[in-house]
RNA sequence: GCCCCCAUCGUCUAGCCAGGUCUAGGACACCGCCCUUUCAAGGCGGAGAUCGCGGGUUCAAAUCCCGCUGGGGGUGCCA
């Protein structure tokens, strides 16, 4: 069975880069009907919160992503203990008394000297009695991962295919700090082994710890799994998208009204295209059952803003359906203090959901079927104030009967041209001042099929009164 | 510095593995026209890539091989 996890760090907001990793990852595992799993890694006490967590659970759910099991590394620092001190038995690992003074003067001499700086392996040497020594004096210490001399790790890449790395190009690195807490490389394998993932995918910017890991499996003697290492997002500048650029989070996106399903969508055509050509437009169902990571990409894509905005259009004018639509309208006309009731808002949506890309943008393009004391344009008030508007408006309010809509106002309006000799044109100009205060958005006969006779009235009255 | 990854329109990409059908297809953005009471949306059309550069292999290369250049990533007691 594929297993697959996603295991983030709940040190921030949930990156958009990540969330794509999140999203391969899980459409992969429900693509061959196996399992995905949320691992939260917050072994790094310092920068790990409680608070981060919250939110990056909360976002993936919004995203549409379930997991099947989930972890968290803190709640499982015992088993990592456990696989520490067996990796010092079986002499794949010892303890390692340097401290970061000494660390940081090796680092600087290999700086000084221009050659690639990797561990010296001082305490590789130490007898059981120096060691049992230097504990009984209370010296910290590390735990460090004995790296085998000249082996070349070889892996088969899903997405990037053959890669070998020579194990000399790093030392022996650390799986447990000086504060007993383990490291990444190091519990990422016992966690992966452990839950029986079989793909690990994750950004490419994980490629240099992929040797490590491997060497980990091997002296664990667990099976290693199969790597699928995703290109990462980049930004504009084709450097790694990062908070320089600009928004970046899901949680950023989602507050300025993208819709979940238009970000997963969009998401995906970062480094994965369907087989299917010319089609962009995916439900997560049919990605599930179209999505292969051998489809993935394997160069970077920069981020496109752009690109995501039509999409999330796509979404609110022609994919979701009004009643989701609604759902997700509604808390950003009633931020805006709008005052209305579902099914009015219903109605607006059935014909005014072209009018906008974003969920934010809904207030104000909406404006005209919720605000009645709106504020006038400038252009708006030199419409109005010509002598023809008091004409125009009068003509209007003295034709219309117990109702108004689209069709009526047409047939008003052709009256109006003849009677009061007014080009179409102007007509428009003057009655669409009145009834929005600006001289361009939603049309006016949509207008006038949502809005009740007494809006519509009130709005003309008010206008006249103003400007008789 | 060292190691690794990558390279088709401005951007996302198809094609590359199995070389000819590619005078390189689609999408976003851009421009024009149509529709129209305005702005959009929509429809139609346009412009935009000597397939990073240089060698090779071949009757034939975007597609295979080599080199270069450029970009990105990594080089932590972060993940």
């Amino acid at each position: 069975m594929v297993v697959t996890r996603f295991a983030p760090s709940p040190t921030g907001y949930l990156h958009l880069g990540n969330a794509r990793t999140a999203i391969f990852s899980y459409l992969f595992a429900r693509h061959y009907k196996g399992k995905f799993i949320l691992r939260v890694e917050d072994t790094d006490l310092e920068r790990s919160t409680k608070e981060y967590e919250k939110l990056l659970i909360d976002d993936l759910r919004w995203l549409g992503l379930e997991w099947d099991e989930f972890y968290r590394q803190s709640d499982r620092f015992d088993i990592y203990r456990e696989y520490a001190q067996k990796l010092v038995k079986l002499g794949h690992a010892y303890e390692c008394f340097c401290t970061p003074q000494e660390l940081e003067e090796e680092r600087e001499r290999a700086r000084t000297k221009g050659i690639p700086y990797r561990y010296s392996g001082k305490c590789r040497v130490l007898t059981k009695e120096e060691v049992e020594t230097f504990k009984k004096e209370g010296k910290p210490y590390t735990i460090r991962f004995r790296v085998p001399d000249g082996e070349t790790i070889v892996f088969e890449d899903l997405v990037k295919g053959h890669i070998a790395i020579n194990v000399d190009d790093f030392g022996d690195f650390v799986i447990v700090r000086s504060d007993g807490t383990p490291t990444y490389n190091f519990v990422v394998v016992v966690d992966d082994a452990l839950m029986g993932v079989t793909h690990i995918v994750r950004g490419e910017d994980h490629i240099p710890n992929t040797p490590k890991q491997i060497l980990i499996y091997r002296a664990l003697s667990f099976q290693v799994p199969k790597f699928a290492h995703l290109p990462v997002i980049l930004g504009e500048d084709r450097s790694k998208l990062s908070k320089r650029h600009g928004a970046v989070s899901v949680r950023h996106y989602r507050e300025e009204g993208y819709l979940p399903q238009a970000l997963f969508n969009y998401l995906c055509l970062l480094g994965w295209s369907p087989k299917e050509e010319g089609k962009e437009i995916f439900s997560k169902e049919e990605l599930i059952s179209v999505f292969e990571l051998k489809d993935v990409n394997d160069s970077p894509a920069v981020f496109s803003k752009e690109k995501l905005r039509w999409m999330n259009g796509v979404y609110i004018r022609e994919v979701l359906s009004v009643e989701e639509l609604t759902n997700y309208v509604e808390p950003f006309l009633r931020k805006a203090k709008y005052e209305f009731d579902r099914g009015y808002l219903v109605k607006v949506l059935e014909r005014a959901r072209d009018s906008f890309e974003t969920l934010s943008e809904a207030p104000e393009k909406l404006e005209p079927f919720f605000v009645d004391h709106m504020e006038l344009s400038q252009e708006a008030k030199s419409i109005l104030e010509n002598v023809k508007a008091q004409d125009i408006l009068k003509f209007v309010l003295d034709n219309t009967s117990d109702s108004i809509s689209g069709q009526k106002i047409k047939e008003i309006a052709k009256a109006a041209q003849k009677q009061l000799q007014v080009k179409p044109k102007d007509f428009w100009h003057v009655l669409r001042a009145a009834l929005t205060g600006r001289l361009e958005g939603i049309g006016i006969d949509v207008l006038c099929d949502v809005l009740p006779k007494e809006r519509f009235t009130k709005r003309i009255q008010r206008i006249l009164e103003l400007y008789q």
